[in-house]
DNA sequence: GTCGATAGGTCGTCGCGCGATATATATCGT
DNA sequence: ACGATATATATCGCGCGACGACCTATCGAC
């Protein structure tokens, strides 16, 4: 039961791995941790979470109401945990090889073939 | 005229970054840069080449008969570079997050600092 | 009383990944 | 001679995942 770690859902482990957070809490973690560029909406985020969940990679931690609102806290499994690290790995090592490709070859269209 | 990046067009047009490429050598590179983690099929290959052509961050670069077999060569355009180079800013201070939470508390059971 | 933020969730659409399939040539093993 | 594998292009249909629209509800501000 695995399915495709897209940005979105590695940035939704990512705000989990740092602690447990409810739904609505996730959605502000991720626009923080990816600088407004992700900003994620009601489906994306419900369908991101059940999958993680249906996966193994993340379980309910409770609830709580605060101010009258309820909350269903989520957090990590340890193999939420690895795959992350995994992902994260590979990011690393991708950038770093982007990073010298484009300090490399900055100007494609040089000399107009 | 945009459309989403995705780890596999990213990997696209980093692969193109390098030097203009064929969509075979397209796929090649891929899996080079990738560390064999990405293989493009057909279907995503010319998919996400044509959308890269529509939406002007690749172009078409002449073909070349080798071997009796026709490649049709594709290359960066400066607003692909472009995009490329702000997707790899944004990658790797993302992954500086990851690491920075992993490192922080990857490992719940172990000993607490 | 209405608006925006907080909080939960469903539904339908559509973009994108991807394998299957088709076509064609060159190479290598048997 | 024949089939398998690699090179090379391209299309089609399926299915998954992203996303906005929408719904309900509480709280604070105006």
């Amino acid at each position: 039961m695995t399915f495709r770690i897209t940005e979105q859902s590695y940035l939704v482990l990512l705000a989990l791995a740092e602690e447990p957070r409810h739904g609505y809490g996730v959605v502000q973690a991720v626009v923080e941790l990816s600088d407004g560029a992700v900003k994620l909406g009601a489906g994306t985020l419900y369908g991101i979470l059940d999958r993680l969940v249906a996966a193994e990679m993340a379980e309910a931690s409770g609830e709580l109401i605060v101010d009258g609102r309820l909350r269903r806290y989520y957090r990590l499994t340890e193999a939420g945990l690895g795959v992350l690290s995994n992902e994260t790995a590979r990011m690393r090592a991708l950038a770093r090889r982007a990073q010298r490709v484009l300090g490399a070859a900055p100007r494609p269209a040089l000399g107009g073939a």
